[in-house]
DNA sequence: AACATGACGGTAG
DNA sequence: TCTACCGCCATGT
């Protein structure tokens, strides 16, 4: 019985929507971060396909806290790629000249305990 | 079932 | 530092 899967009987986007909500304002998390604290650090382009199919919910998934390894926002147009941007300015996440994030800074990885 | 695509990551040039 | 290519896994056609 589960024979793929014994971790949790929560989908995998199930599992990426749950650490998502847990980042604080004011920061953001990777693909290959969330990927790997799910146990599958190559997974993290299905923690993308995830974030493209992240639901309307309340209270609604912080989606825009998670960007790419590189602190590049994600996606182009018609992914609210400029209303994430916004919405992590509004956080109070300042952006480098490159229009990145720098993730020495405001990268958030759960607490080990 | 096969092919092409993608909110990614890593390495090589 | 930037660009290019490859590898991984799931989806949509």
């Amino acid at each position: 019985v589960r024979s793929t899967e014994d971790k949790s009987t929560a989908s995998f986007p199930s599992q990426v929507y749950a650490l998502v909500r847990r980042v604080p304002p004011g920061r953001v998390i990777t693909y290959g971060a969330i990927a790997r604290l799910l146990g599958d650090p190559r997974k993290a382009r299905e923690v993308g396909w995830a974030m493209a199919a992240t639901p309307a919910e309340t209270p609604p998934i912080p989606a825009h806290r998670v960007i790419n390894y590189r602190g590049d926002v994600s996606g182009g147009p018609g992914t609210e790629h400029a209303a994430r941007r916004k919405k992590l300015a509004a956080e109070g996440v300042t952006f480098l000249d490159d229009g990145r994030v720098d993730l020495e800074r405001y990268l958030w990885l759960p607490p080990l305990a």
